[in-house]
Parts: C-alpha cells; structure tokens; sequence
DNA sequence: ATTCCGCATTGACGAGGGTCAAGCTTCACC
DNA sequence: GGTGAAGCTTGACCCTCGTCAATGCGGAAT
C-alpha cells in the first residue's frame, strides 16, 4: 500500500500550506501526515526588498531558501573584490546548499526584485528526511541537480564563445520562465548587463554589443530589460551541440 | 553516551576493511557495529587500466566511486565534440554524485593512470544513511563541498586570467597531494597539457607557454610532467585575492 | 634497438573580447 | 517634476590568448 501510495503521489505536488514550495522545489510523494510533519517545519516565508542580501558569504548556515516569488542571484567574490554571479534563482529554485559543508555560507545570495521566500531550517529536515525515504532522496537529487547544473555552467565557461554563452542564457531563461507559465519568448530581464556579464564570463559591454548584435540580425529584440525572442531555432543553432548549457 | 562517543570519534576515520574510504572520503564519527553495516555495503573495489572508463555519461547510475588509488578524469561533453574537464580526482575523492539527479551519469569518469576505486551502490548507501544520522549529514556534506567547489571553478573560468588559473591550479594540487602524505613541491602531473588546459578554459599551448614563463622567472621548475614549486609564495601573490580557487 | 605516434614547445600571426571613453537613457530619490 | 546617479550603448584601440605551423622529445610497442 504504501508502495503503491509512493508511486501513485510520486507527480503529484506536495500542498503545503505555507508556502508554494509545492510547485518545483519539493515534487516528492507524500502521504498527508508526511506532508503535516513537513509543514510543521517549513518557517513562515520571508520577505525581502530588492538589493536585500538574504545570507552572505562566512554567515552561518542554518536555513535553506525557496524562492517564492521573485527574483536572486547568488555570487561568490574573492578579496580583491572580483565577484563571480554563480547563478540566477527564480520561483521553486533552493538557495543555501553551499553552506552544508562548512556551516557557513559560501556565496551571497540578493534579491534582484522584491521577492519572498520560505526557509526550510536544514537541522529539522535533515531529521525528517530519515523519516521520510522519498524526502531524503529528493534532498539528494537537487543537489545532484545543481551539481549537474554547475557543471555545464563550467563547459559554458570552459568552451563557448561570447555570442553562444548570450545565446544560450537568453534560451535558458526563457525555458524557465515558460516552466513557470510565463510567456517563453518575452520576458524582462531581472538583472543588468553587467550581472550577466559576470554570470557568463563576459564584461557588460560584450554582453551589450552581442545583444545589439542579435537584434540587428533579427534574431531577438532588445528595449533595455524587455526581451523578445524572434527566432529562437537561430539561436538554437548558435549553440547546437553546447548541450543545454547554463541555469538552474 | 551516544552523543559523546560521536564527538569523540567525529575526528576519527572509519577504518573498513574493503577500502581505504577512511583516508578522505568517510570520515565519520561512527561505532563498530555502525562500521560493520558499512563495510557490509561497500563492494570489493575495482581496478581500472589507464584510459579506461569508470562510467560514461548516459549510462545508468547505480553506485559512487570513491577513489582508493590512482587519478581520475571527470568530463561533460558536448555533441560536436567539445570537452570539458570538469575535475581531476586522486585517493579519497568521490565520482559521480551527478549521476542521482536523474538516475543517468552525466559525465564521463576516465583513470589517467592505473587505478583502484571503490564502489559504493548508492540505494543501499542512501538506506543505510537513513539508520545512521551521522552518515546521511556526511553525505550532504559531501554534495555540499561538490557545489562549492564547482562555484570556485566557475570563479576562476570567470574572472581569472591565464596565468592566475595555471598558479590556482598548481597551488590546488599541491595542497591536495600534501593533504596526503605526497610532496606538496614536487610532483608529477596526471593529465596532458591538453587536460589541464579543457579543465582552465586555456588551449594547450596556452598552458605550455604560462609553465615556461613561470620557470624562466624562476617560480617552477618544469620538466615534462614533473613540476617543481620552487617560490610558492610569488605564485600565491599571483592570485591573490582568488579565493582558494579550483578543487578537486 | 628502432620506429612511430602522441605530446610538448615555441614562434608568428590574428581575432575576439577587454579596456577606456563619451554620450545617452532611465529610474530613483528628493 | 527636477536632478543626479546608475545603467546602457557605441566607438576606438589594444592586449591576451587562440590558431596555425614547424620542430623536438620521449615512451610504448614490436
């Protein structure tokens, strides 16, 4: 039965009442009482201003975050003041699986819009994650996931020339952001030029020119943030082959 | 009792009898019979020839690698044929935790020199850390670490020039070898120029080109694949302000 | 021991993208 | 609504690193 159950629930979200975690962050099989105990540990969400740091890099980890609404990046900056954008989080997206190693976060993590938040206290779910099987193998996936993820961020920045890591960004978004019901092929960019431009490995005047670049050759159309994607089979030849590069 | 004995024995090694896991990659606090369900679960280890595959990406995931002895390559690549080198592992060291994420592996796992791993069928691992809290938080740590170096990577493909990375890299490796009882001064490289080059984001000739500068200016010496720090602290000023940079 | 092939070194050249600078737009904040 | 600062675009220039090529060296296989 409860095998079947597991199975049977296994695409099913989980409702939780606090938060929209439901939607892409914890897609796991529960039964009801599993869902309570989770509820009973999901923190009431929290919320922040744009710019707002949410953890900093050396700050203690206690707490994962799921985004609820919004928008981040996290980044990680050495001494010197280079910074490295490691990633752009959208709504279900987890923020904090560095901070497990060390207890102590590794990167920063800043709200790019008003955005809201759950927080998930590592301790509690760890323990209920020996509780709960499918739990505990969920938590493993997504950070097997983001491994994965970081991985072909690395082949993006390893081998791809600048128009194909712009390319590849722009498809990558847009992929998300349709996942999320938005439109896929028009959307507002979150962040400057200058955050992509440190995502991708460029400066914001490379990812400026590539931008205008595109537009001219009628490929997207560009009005600041406001993006539109016109012929996305052309960019996906750009990268053909760059397998599916970059994002969460 | 319990919870003194694991503070006692969390700076201990597990010492199972198949494997050297002890060295680097499981070192938990656990008791004998804790260590005996363990070894139980742990296969006989596994040799491999140089060039050989530990796994490909594609194929099926049923298990983690821990490195016993010998080097490894691990590498995503894309459909035309490009390569990314996304880390080089020596004894103690852990392959294939992208393989959960979605039950296929999604690199390539290549020995660079005759080797020994072992085999740690993941199913079991992840059952087994459900009846050990301390084994499930190592593995969580363990991803952990995984993410944070991955973001060092990304640091240093995205910020650093080609002589920064080549110093990262050799810093890194030393560090690494002394960790294990090696030379942290005097070493021989694993991997072509070609390899070391995929995994910095540099040609090959780039990388030969950087080492002989660096030993005209009297930092190494560089005789084929065998390397010797000579002003380690000139290399350290290089990147300095980097961060500890690369891993793995 | 010999041969061959892969790997490494080095040079010359060129291009992609970084740097510097100027001007413009937009938005946040008074 | 006005003002300033921040962000964006575009151009000119230059530098780092990639590309192409020639040569050399060493190790593996026979």
């Amino acid at each position: 039965m409860s095998e079947q159950n597991h199975t049977a629930l296994h695409t099913l979200k989980i409702s939780c009442s606090s938060c929209s975690l439901r939607e892409l962050c914890l897609p796991v099989g529960l039964n009801r009482e599993e869902m309570s105990q989770l509820d009973t540990v999901i923190r009431q969400s929290r919320r922040l201003k744009r710019g707002e740091y949410l953890f900093r890099s050396g700050e203690g980890f206690k707490s994962l975050y799921a985004v609820r609404t919004g928008f981040f990046k996290t980044c990680v900056a050495s001494q010197d003041g280079r910074e490295q954008v490691t990633g752009f989080l959208m709504s279900g997206e987890l923020m904090g699986l560095d901070g497990i190693s060390t207890n102590n976060h590794s990167c920063d993590a800043i709200a790019l819009e008003d955005s809201e938040v759950c927080e998930l206290p590592f301790g509690r779910m760890e323990s209920l994650s020996r509780d709960i099987p499918s739990l505990q193998h969920h938590f493993y996936r997504l950070m097997s996931r983001e491994i994965v993820r970081d991985q072909n961020v690395m082949l993006l920045l390893g081998n791809m020339k600048a128009e194909e890591r712009i390319a590849a960004f722009l498809l990558n978004l847009s992929q998300r952001l349709s996942t999320r019901g938005f439109a896929a092929n028009d959307f507002i960019l979150r962040m400057s030029r200058e955050e992509i431009g440190s995502f991708l490995g460029l400066k914001l005047e490379t990812v400026s020119r590539t931008l205008s670049k595109f537009q001219q050759q009628g490929w997207i159309t560009v009005d600041h943030k406001h993006i539109q994607l016109v012929k996305v089979e052309d960019l996906k030849n750009l990268i053909a082959g760059c397998i599916h590069a970059s994002g969460h």
